[in-house]
DNA sequence: TAGATTGTTAATCGATTAACAATC
DNA sequence: TAGATTGTTAATCGATTAACAATC
């Protein structure tokens, strides 16, 4: 199946189709048409349909789609089966809650290690997670293959070990900082969390017109 | 300013222009065109001055934007004045990595509570933030003016405190679980951070074609 | 089979970009 | 003043919606 250019509204929406077809299958139910999904979703059918004529004709006419093989067909196209690898950078509170809460492999990642410079953090395990010192990033980095960088450092240090990353090789930086980081290489994606832009996104939609 | 509808794809660059202006207001900057913010944050002159117009005309010809002024209104337009206030439901590791981390007054917020139901936190303070029982939430709610809650519970309890809250008054929610809040009322608003979204973006961006 | 629903092409809608008169 | 740059109107581009023949 060669990829057209998929638009960024696509690829927003696929993981939580993804999602959605997840619960279905999980309360059991085996088959949904466009339409159905639609409207639990809060889109159109014919969006659905269109979205997902991006990647191949997953349905069936006259029956519509079958959960379980949409969800699997939408976890291959987000790349869920591809082995993919993670690992934290700044085991503080943030780092320390992702690698407790979220869980990793529910999205087709290893989370494999973490690394922060404090002493205290380096040699232990956190949440089945061992904490090596940033010292021994570009070691790690040569010997593993590693796919993601979940940037959970101070932002003064973000820049830096973004570099760092970039040069050994990782294709993600999943950037929680807010820092704006100016990766080169068209070979590498970031992907950012800015809390503050979505509080403050909020911070409008709740306040009323004067 | 009437506010025509304004649409989703310029409210979340409202944020970013925020962060953009703040930062070259830090580095002296005083002046700037629209030509040289949107060099710098990747966005056309014409995108920028079109955005900006739905709010009013901030500029002056042949001179630009003010940088300390327009990061005033645009904080303005965003409601960052409006003296807004949160509180976290949920004091687990996210929860406090929000509380030690995120400064909410930077977005024109004041935390001023936590709610958990363990009672080893019960009354302690945490950064600063005292944390309730949540069977006082009802109470808190009625003597204070909350704007925001801030939704870090196990996705299990999220729908039933996000239920409380709005039946509390408070105007919108700040929702980190990964459940899709089914929230009725339209003067209740819902900002979701989807960690397993973004990431699967990110690994539907790394994951090359076949 | 008949009814339902797909995948896809065409129509519409909205957002981005370009152009330019106004003017600091 | 002359040059620069805005705010806004018009043109273009892309995404969403509608329609429908194909077909399970």
């Amino acid at each position: 199946m060669k990829k057209q250019r998929v638009s960024s509204a696509v690829i927003r929406r696929l993981p939580r189709y993804y999602r959605h077809l997840s619960d279905l299958h999980d309360v059991g139910v085996v088959r949904i048409s466009s339409s159905a999904l639609a409207g639990s979703m809060g889109l159109t059918a014919s969006q659905i349909r269109q979205d997902l004529s991006c990647f191949g004709g997953f349905g069936q006419q006259g029956y519509g789609y079958n959960v379980e093989n949409l969800r699997g067909e939408i976890a291959d196209i987000l790349g869920m089966e591809r082995g993919h690898s993670a690992i934290i950078l700044g085991a503080g509170n943030l780092g320390r809650a992702l690698m407790e809460n979220f869980h990793f492999d529910r999205s087709g990642f290893a989370l494999t290690a973490a690394f922060d410079i404090r002493p205290e953090l380096v040699g232990r395990t956190l949440s089945g997670v061992p904490v090596h010192h940033i010292d021994t990033l570009e070691g790690y980095l040569q010997s593993n293959r590693v796919s993601v960088g979940v940037l959970t450092v101070p932002s003064s240090a973000a820049a830096a070990i973004a570099e760092r990353l970039v040069k050994g090789g990782v294709r993600g930086l999943w950037n929680f900082t807010n820092t704006e980081l100016a990766v080169h290489g068209p070979e590498v994606v970031v992907e950012d969390v800015h809390f503050a832009d979505s509080l403050l996104a909020l911070s409008y939609m709740i306040t009323e017109e004067t």
